[in-house]
DNA sequence: CCTAAAAAGACCATTTGTGTCTTTTTAGGG
DNA sequence: CCCTAAAAAGACACAAATGGTCTTTTTAGG
């Protein structure tokens, strides 16, 4: 369980290939998904979900592709797997759309809340940066 | 994303119920399913897991029914999550099963280490005992 | 214009989730 | 030894999510 999705995969594998790449260069995405083993399509599906929330900037046009919306240091795993797989919601309790009838005397939804709060954290404490960044 | 599946949710209500129950009391299927209003067939299912593995008891027969397989503080809410969703695993990566090639290299990979490990400290410190008592 | 590239949207197959229904086994009580 | 109440087991079914592909449209550069 709380598995990420191959397009969670793919997305993370992407855009940190886009993070690694020198600033401003605009990649093109048979490039990236060949260099990352997506298939190209899909990749391109991930791409326009990003490019809408501004994570990445798309080029059209013969010398079109991609380059980050932002410095990798200023993007966040978190909000990459967000924008990819929706809010961190471990339990449908924590969803906060009043779905739980039972939520003020269930014990068990303060620990869910624990988890989506530990979760979050480690995600967001790390950077695009970190992950390109050669070993 | 990182989400418990009904399933998941209806084997910890049920299982909640058990251990909330005087301890050496066979319950109904029929009576757990209505108090923790879960549909009693797929309660059925997931008690019948559970059986299998010790952590619940079941009796057949007139006068039948359910109890916890052990002291309810002797199990965690990651024994019953695991039992029903499989093993917490938030990326393919850490799975074990040589399926990622890209482990070596891939700086993404200690995260989700991090993030499995937190989950499962989580989890593993809560005990059905303090689940089931009454506030 | 022509071509290269992404955007958009329709489409589709497979798997997973969320159950139900029927039949079989087991156990207790009269 | 039946009868009945209960769980076990297994087949079935429908819906939603996953994991894509394909085609057409738009955009931009040369």
């Amino acid at each position: 369980m709380m598995e990420l999705t191959r397009k969670g995969e793919y997305a993370i594998r992407g855009i940190v290939y886009l993070a690694s790449c020198p600033p401003d260069q605009v990649c093109l995405l048979s490039d990236i998904a060949a260099a990352v083993n997506v298939p190209q399509t899909f990749l391109a599906k991930i791409f326009q979900q990003f490019s809408k929330i501004g994570l990445v900037r798309s080029y059209r046009g013969t010398g079109g592709g991609f380059m980050l919306g932002r410095s990798p240091d200023k993007i966040t795993l978190l909000e990459v797997v967000e924008a990819v797989e929706g809010p961190i919601v471990p339990n449908r309790c924590v969803t906060g759309n009043g779905e739980c009838e039972r939520s003020v005397t269930c014990n068990v939804h303060p620990v869910w809340m624990r988890v989506k709060h530990q979760i979050c954290d480690i995600l967001a404490g790390v950077t695009l940066e970190e992950l390109a960044r050669k070993q």
